[in-house]
DNA sequence: CAATTCTTTGTTAACGTGCACATTCCTCTG
DNA sequence: CAGAGGAATGTGCACGTTAACAAAGAATTG
């Protein structure tokens, strides 16, 4: 406890003093500011601003168990889409006067346990997990404690409680679909590498699902290409292109695992005088703003991780107020659609 | 306080019975294991695995007075440079254990107040301020709190208490003053619109460096183009690129306040058959990472926001270990620099 | 107008932890 | 072997707030 010089921040007994009430009545003017009549609340919100009283949220959460936490999980904060998430979140958080508390990865498995820990002690009411859980240790945590838990973007086949999402191995063979549709027979991918410590879950379950569509129709993996440490960017695609526009027979059509490499690998054509739909068919995906920008605009696999955020949002707030210990399971699947531009063309 | 059908979550006093010692020596294990010995510590520990026991931070900061938070208040999160801060201040922070509490205000100087005052109900240790505060209120209940005050980005002429950051004026003059020694005279510059409620402060200064340099130089600021609302994105250097290349004689060369912004610019040009640079040169301001990817690649105000995150992250460990009540004032100016890419060039 | 109900405010205790101090048990020293 | 000093652990309370209950006054009822 405090042994401490001075106290300078004040408190809610500061506040009744000057005020000349019980703290009770201080909590109840901030709380339910109807169960005070006007002549103390008035008394009260001006010794309130007089002091520039801000209620501590730790006292008031630890009496009343509510801490107004939300915690979210991510592999990083630096990619449009997951920032797009965080923002949709906290739009629909914000009027309820719930904090996000935002922790990231970087896509290792190591941060993962010791963030979870650091979230968990905050209390959070709901925690938010990108692509579920991998170690045993940070599973068991979360069952220990009693915080609802979303698991957002990949739908997990087995969900640990609810979900939020759309499938990445869907959105790989819906892509490829697209591809074959459009009557290309080599047909090329590019990822990042699946080995090495730092693992991009999600994007592997896209080329998984990429490559399950091209076996199914019969064409070969060959020309998918895999390099390069996750998160996959611009200079990725840049890269993918340079080592696979070399290569004869030239691949008719490629799936970037991202938008951000796909562009990256169109603007490589260009500078290399190979024409993007003429010559070669590119498509990206995560419709991020800048595949809508560049020349030829970029075909792409569209979810609108805003509105996820959003749904994820609304959901918890349902879970939070209806109180019940044991809410339905509830598992939205938010789709994904092409989005057709002008970078893929038919063959031929 | 709690009258609850049932309490879940270990406490610091459950393991502390399954232990068989003081919840104080619990409390040790946790924060200074070498005061324990060995055996202790060790059935104190495995207790700990037993329970999936998560210490409670809310309850050990309103103790001990230290909350473990560090705030920060951002505009957006959907801005790379912004993004890159909250990273670099995290990767600083991590070791030392202290969790980033993100706030943003979207532009709006009502939500400024609201998410300052919630941030402040956690009682962090340091709030990390971009581009300042502008409502006399919040102002206030800053004062009336004693969290040492960190301003970034944007360097203040009057810091509340430190700052690290760079001259966004600056920016803007040293821009202008590229432009201008490359021998351009008709010189214009594309920026939101800096009526109405959504300000881009940090923008805005830009803007006023850049055109103090051309009126210091003897040139028209009659090619700046306002319009639309920040932020800024490549939509709106699309479409400037679209009004400004209408008009008659045509610029020389453009300053956009953002890279995204000129990024857009360049894409509408190429759309239009305009040649950058030969036809007009473009500069941009962020350094972003698609400015380096696309063709011709893009001349930049380059400011390092990544090590910007991390250095006000190493100076608050410094202000907080050091346990003074009045630190000096810090102040550190970041610098900027010009990155000279192909889409600016000579004139004639 | 007495009995009842509602409105408004106050009192008490508990939320889970860590600091300050107290106690116990060893180990040393001369 | 008594006394001093240190290492290991324990006790009590405070941190700032709110839930539950209590009390006092005002309004309503028959």
């Amino acid at each position: 406890m405090g042994r401490h010089p001075r106290k300078k921040t004040a408190t809610i007994g500061d506040v009744s003093r000057l005020a000349g009430v019980s703290s009770m009545t201080v909590s109840r003017v901030i709380r339910s500011p109807d169960l005070v009549v006007a002549a103390t609340r008035a008394r009260v919100n001006e010794a309130i601003a007089d002091l520039g009283y801000v209620p501590n949220r730790a006292a008031g959460g630890l009496s009343s168990r509510r801490t107004g936490f939300i915690a979210l999980m991510l592999p990083t904060l630096t990619n449009a889409n997951f920032s797009a998430v965080a923002h949709g979140l906290t739009e629909s958080l914000r009027a309820a006067d719930f904090q996000l508390l935002i922790a990231y990865t970087d896509y290792s498995l190591e941060e993962e346990e010791r963030q979870l820990r650091n979230l968990l002690a905050r209390r959070p009411e709901a925690i938010v997990l990108t692509g579920g859980v991998h170690r045993r240790a940070a599973a068991r945590l979360l069952i220990a404690s009693d915080v609802k838990v979303v698991e957002i973007a990949d739908l997990p086949s087995r969900p640990i409680e609810h979900a939020v999402g759309f499938s990445n191995y869907q959105a790989g063979r819906t892509a490829a679909r697209h591809l074959i549709d459009k009557g290309f027979q080599r047909i090329g991918a590019v990822a990042g590498s699946h080995e090495g410590d730092v693992i991009d879950h999600r994007g592997e379950e896209r080329m998984r699902g990429f490559e399950d569509e091209l076996r199914l129709a019969g064409l070969s993996t060959s020309h998918v290409l895999r390099h390069g440490l996750p998160p996959v960017s611009y200079d990725h695609g840049a890269a993918s292109a340079a080592l696979l526009l070399g290569r004869k027979p030239r691949v008719e059509a490629v799936f970037a695992v991202s938008d951000l490499s796909a562009v990256g690998f169109v603007m490589e054509c260009q500078r290399q005088g190979v024409a993007v739909p003429d010559e070669l068919s590119v498509m990206g995906f995560g419709d991020f703003e800048i595949g809508r920008e560049i020349n030829p605009p970029l075909t792409t696999v569209h979810v609108d991780f805003r509105a996820l955020g959003q749904r994820t949002g609304q959901m918890l707030l349902e879970l939070l107020a209806s109180g019940e210990e044991e809410p339905a399971r509830r598992f939205i699947d938010v789709g994904l659609s092409i989005i057709e531009r002008a970078s893929v063309r038919s063959r031929g």
